[in-house]
DNA sequence: ACCAAACTAAAGGTTGAACCAAAATAAATG
DNA sequence: CATTTATTTTGGTTCAACCTTTAGTTTGGT
């Protein structure tokens, strides 16, 4: 780490932008706050209110802040959601740094392991909700809503794993996936499963029993991987040739 | 998707940031490539300069855009990196999100897979730079190069895993680590790792023997952990008390 | 007393023009 | 020929004015 770096010449707009970042990550300012007005915090700084803004316009698209108009307007601070991070990895697969391949691969090796914590840390609670879930599969009848009501059981057992940076690479991996699938639903394909395909690791996860909801959840991608990456060839090309 | 949105009060420069993004992530701008200035753009869209410097701003604290001023100056492509995402998991880190108990679970789990990878995709050109890494570890001297050295065995090992998607997730727990350790440094403590600790990896690898491999370096992380996870109490505690 | 319409004020949204600062290149000078 | 000195290009920053959205307040009619 170097002590001194050129502090001079780093743009004014950044350093407020840093200083905004700082007071909500150190907790200062707390889920919902919201910051001083743009002139005041111009008026603050003694930087001109441009300056405020391309630090704020940064951060609100960066999913810092959510910003509203009028009055009881303002800049506001957002919650660390999952898919905050998503957005910045569908766009490395969007710029083909990251293959459907390589994607498949690791969720193949990481939700058994989610499946298996899942079923450890099962209480009533959560076992309730996750039964729920699984019921309502039957309810969706659009194909957005459909693909959105199945992709619902993996994202609650990756959030009943107790592991927050398992729930992001969940879904990570599936706002990618879901783009391939209601893309290719557009062209004309459909992979979206069956509606018994998650019983065998409902009960297992149910049960408490960590290996079989690993086993079974492993089937259950094997057989779904296929599929989508045949889909995600068509998808490339569609996106090539136009 | 509802076709219809509210696109009228979507800020201008918003939209500028969407084009701008758009045409990196199409290819259509390709990495180093020079976008037009602020005042082409400007003149372009139809949108005042200060529009378009929000929209580059924010493109440039996301690391999508590097700027630079003076003529040959400009706004051009960054490369794809893999830290570019460890920056927004190191901000959930630090806003308390995330823990050193889960990031280690996720390491312990993922890192032996990606030494199994490592093993199997072993060719001659990426043996000779692992063994170049391993034998460099003696030269560092001060406590942050030897840091950094250690780390780059892992970082080499999850570059020749073959998949991207790893070598991202390696990347953000070690960026994560690096950090804990760095300041726990400063704190008086020392968790840095004897000088013959890969060793063991290092051979498996090299030999290819995939099982070993995977074994071995999940010996040594069991090894490593415990040190490191002692280190975060000390590192919350320091924050906290500040 | 109540409700709707009109006004007011408080945010952020946007513009245009001017000027500052850094850096590459060209011109002037020793 | 080398060194200094302009010049020019491009981003950095400021200022001041005005637009738009929206919550709240006032007003006026029934």
């Amino acid at each position: 780490m170097e002590l001194f770096q050129d502090i001079s010449k780093v743009p004014l707009s950044k350093l407020v932008m840093l200083h905004i970042k700082n007071a909500i990550l150190s907790g200062e300012l707390k889920n919902e706050d919201k910051i001083p007005t743009e002139r005041e915090l111009a008026a603050g700084f003694n930087v001109s209110r441009n300056m405020v803004r391309e630090a704020i316009r940064a951060l609100e698209m960066a999913g810092y802040l959510e910003v509203r108009q009028g009055p009881k307007g303002g800049a506001f601070v957002r919650e660390f959601t999952p898919d905050r991070l998503s957005e910045g990895f569908l766009d490395y697969y969007l710029a083909k740094k990251l293959t459907m391949e390589e994607l498949n691969h690791v969720r193949l090796y990481v939700e058994p392991e989610v499946a298996r914590l899942a079923a450890q840390n099962i209480n009533r609670e959560s076992a309730e909700s996750l039964k729920n879930v699984v019921e309502n599969e039957f309810m969706a009848d659009a194909i957005e809503d459909r693909v959105l009501s199945l992709t619902k059981f993996h994202l609650t057992l990756a959030e009943m794993c107790g592991n927050f940076f398992y729930e992001i690479i969940i879904n990570v991996l599936l706002s990618i996936t879901k783009e391939i699938v209601v893309a290719g639903y557009r062209g004309g394909d459909t992979v979206v499963h069956g509606l018994d395909q998650h019983n065998d690791v409902l009960k297992a996860v149910l049960d408490g029993d960590s290996d079989k909801a690993a086993d079974y959840m492993k089937a259950h991608l094997d057989k779904f991987s296929t599929g989508i990456l045949d889909l995600e060839i068509k998808y490339r090309d569609r996106i090539n040739l136009k």
